[in-house]
DNA sequence: TCTGGGGTCCTAGGACCC
DNA sequence: TCTGGGGTCCTAGGACCC
């Protein structure tokens, strides 16, 4: 019996390809979701885009210089994740030990359905075919016996391909193909392995791992020496609880006035603390990101004496950090083009539990609402909008920021589950 | 012509404690 | 008089993933 029981499954080019789903007149050409030919960035290609080297996080501009013909289509964000979680539907009629890890791709773990479906490359082509027939998306499928190799599998298979890498193939498999196919070998490290004439998975292997850690560092060393051997742990498993929720906006180039900081952060501290108040959930350290023009970015962060979801409390924080970060800088007059705040060393938190009053010892907002008001104040613009919408109540003088921003369901797409 | 949004993990120095 | 060893927490930056 075959022992590459474990499957992953990868929708190809997934935004792109429900956009041509939808729209028929879009099937077969080059067509990019989101971004311009004048700005933003694509966030998706098809495989009719890809073959000139338009990819997902390109700036629009340049993807249209690649690809004259290419098409730029807004992204009809709210269709992708009720088809995306069809398709899992169907990974999970084969085996209850699906694993996904994000919204189009998910590794299996088929050991104990064989019995029933066949070989897991049986159970690989029904799983396509079924994908195809009933949702009508290609995803392609690799097979094999750890998780490291049935992903690289399924990169090798795309597009809409099948690869099985049987026990006896695994270290022929893996000899020739590039060490950036590997989980955790990005641009950085690809460039550095480079430098030593290292580009295969085969020459890593024959590197000793010592060598390894000198030219990646320790942990990174060592783990990609372990899989470049073909060693990988790994288990196929459920999701385990976030560590971390965040959220950002991008301004283009704005001056850093208290007006735009504070609305975009009020904005921001309101995404991050609902959601944690939606699971129950409140963290210790409030960690903000400001990125200048050019690209450059400085983190600041602190960590409270006791853990925080409450919007209010959480745009105070970020606003002391931001102006922190800022006022450090050497320009005289900043501009910035990106802000983000994110909360972590997240802990369960009821919601009768309420938190300490931090802020009202804070001289710099005397008089501000004491803890306990502001969990009430939260908790009755969350049952307003769970009855009424978003839209119904804020905090914002406006009802949104006056920067451009994308889609709330693009944003959500993104939110992994707390 | 100027780059989205949401995450994880690792490193390294310093503070602080025993 | 000025020094050991180990551990944890905090902060900032960075690589990487989808």
């Amino acid at each position: 019996m075959s022992g590459a029981t474990i499957l992953h499954a990868d929708l190809d080019a997934f935004y792109a390809s429900v956009e041509q789903l939808l729209d028929p007149r879009l099937r077969g050409r080059p067509i990019a979701v989101g971004g311009s030919a004048r700005g933003g960035v694509v966030l998706a290609a098809s495989y009719e885009a890809k073959a000139y080297g338009v990819v997902g996080g390109m700036p629009g501009w340049r993807a249209a210089r690649l690809c004259p013909s290419l098409l730029f289509v807004p992204g009809r964000f709210r269709e992708y994740q009720p088809l995306a979680d069809r398709v899992m539907d169907v990974l999970g009629d084969v085996t209850p030990a699906v694993e996904r890890i994000s919204i189009d791709e998910a590794f299996l773990d088929v050991a104990g359905s064989t019995h029933l479906f066949g070989t897991p490359a049986q159970i690989a082509t029904l799983l396509r075919r079924r994908v195809r027939d009933e949702i009508g998306l290609p995803i392609s499928v690799g097979a094999a016996r750890t998780k490291h190799l049935a992903k690289i599998a399924s990169q090798v298979a795309k597009p809409d391909g099948l690869v099985v890498v049987e026990p006896d193939a695994e270290r022929a498999f893996l000899e020739p193909l590039p060490v950036g196919l590997m989980w955790g070998v990005g641009p950085v490290a690809r460039a550095r392995l480079a430098e030593r004439g290292i580009t295969t998975i085969g020459e890593l292997a024959r590197t000793p791992s010592s060598a390894v850690e000198q030219i990646l560092g320790r942990a990174v060393g060592a783990r990609m020496s372990a899989l470049s051997h073909n060693e990988d742990p790994r288990q196929v498993a459920g999701a385990g609880r976030a560590r971390s929720v965040g959220a950002q906006s991008a301004l283009g180039r704005q001056r850093a006035t208290r007006e735009l900081v504070r609305e975009v952060l009020s904005h921001l501290a309101d995404r991050v603390a609902g959601r944690l108040r939606a699971k129950d959930r409140a963290g210790r350290t409030v960690t903000v990101r400001v990125r200048f023009p050019g690209m450059r970015s400085v983190t600041r962060s602190l960590t409270l004496p006791g853990p925080v979801a409450t919007t209010l409390t959480l745009t105070e924080v970020a606003e002391q950090l931001v102006w922190q970060a800022i006022r450090e800088q050497p320009r005289a007059e900043p501009e910035v083009s990106l802000l983000a705040v994110s909360v972590s060393g997240l802990v369960p938190q009821s919601s009768l539990q309420l938190e300490l009053p931090l802020a009202t010892d804070d001289p710099r907002h005397p008089g501000s609402a004491p803890g306990a008001a502001r969990w009430a104040v939260d908790r009755s613009v969350d049952a307003v909008r769970a009855r009424f919408g978003n839209g119904a109540v804020g905090y914002l003088p406006t009802a949104m920021p006056r920067v451009r921003t994308v889609p709330e369901e693009f944003r959500r797409l993104a939110e992994h589950d707390l």
